[in-house]
DNA sequence: GAACTCACCTGGATC
DNA sequence: CGATCCAGGTGAGTT
């Protein structure tokens, strides 16, 4: 058998892993070792896609193959592997964090993944959404970091007026009732 | 040009004009005034609805043309406008309470909206979003305006509590990123 | 009919 | 900056 190389790995995102049941691969790993193998010849016509099915085997002893749906999404421009993926995902019991690795050996793929490393992730405290606040303006009290997750969640930013203010070191919380 | 006739109007819901990206587009209008002219002969056939696009030219004098994709969605059984959507709440900064408007020209349809007249109506004592940890207590600084425009914006509440503070003169404003 | 699947859509982040 | 990417959603169809 052939020498088996490296493709490429992803680190998982909690989407790769949830409810979503599609992996995206990133675009430039897609074109660069997916499609040269689906359409040996020609240029992209991603319509041709449509339906790709591209064939793991396990790099684990057991040897067991995977199918995943490989295709296009025009609408965000990305690639993603959806039928099968999640039976993956289920069977590894991949989390948010671990990655996946691509290799081939030819036309054979395997497929494998590793648990992540080092410091297990920000366990999403979900209903609630801490918020530290904000900022006089001698004395910023809050990390840009809770500023800018307040700033995504709710689409404004919030911003204390009044520079001649003592500042002030309040830690704010805010919960979604909801 | 022929005449213009109105069609109906519909004063906005927080979620029309929120994160849902879609504009609910009461039954009775819709099947009077959209699907006519979407299926001009045949019945309802809510399938051929799938991918439906209205044009509506802006009743403004710029003559832009706002296209929104238009559907039915069976788990709420009501008729909404998705795509498209949000681009015109964003351009015209509606606002919940405010009220769009539609009309026609023959076959051209047209949009439009007007700013809410008068006291936004009490302020919806929508679902609370307790605010803990913040400010003022006997001195309520945060200005009842700043306030009516972060209901305005998430159609919730939000209530300050933490009356141990020691009374801080904060001005919370809400500064709109985008 | 609940759960799963999948094509489609949008906005934040980044280049 | 405008353009691109992709993480996170949604509804509709299927099982």
């Amino acid at each position: 058998m052939r020498r088996r190389e490296h493709m490429f790995d992803k680190v998982v995102t909690p989407s790769d892993v949830g409810k979503l049941n599609r992996l995206v691969v990133p675009k430039h790993f897609a074109e660069r070792h997916f499609l040269p193998q689906l359409l040996p010849a020609a240029g992209l016509a991603a319509a041709r896609l449509a339906g790709a099915v591209l064939r793991f085997e396990d790099s684990r002893g057991g040897g067991r193959a995977w199918a995943f749906r490989f295709s296009y999404w025009s609408s965000s421009q990305s690639y993603v592997m959806t039928k099968g993926w999640s039976a993956f995902v289920r069977d590894r019991r991949l989390a948010a964090g671990d990655t996946v690795s691509f290799c081939r050996a030819g036309a054979r793929l395997f497929i494998d993944c590793r648990r992540r490393r080092g410091i297990p992730p920000p366990a999403a405290p979900k209903p609630f959404v801490p918020f530290m606040g904000l900022v006089a303006t001698a004395q910023r009290t809050t990390s840009d970091e809770a500023r800018r997750q307040f700033v995504r969640l709710f689409g404004v930013d919030l911003e204390v007026a009044g520079a001649d203010e003592p500042p002030v070191l309040l830690d704010l919380q805010l919960a979604l009732m909801r």
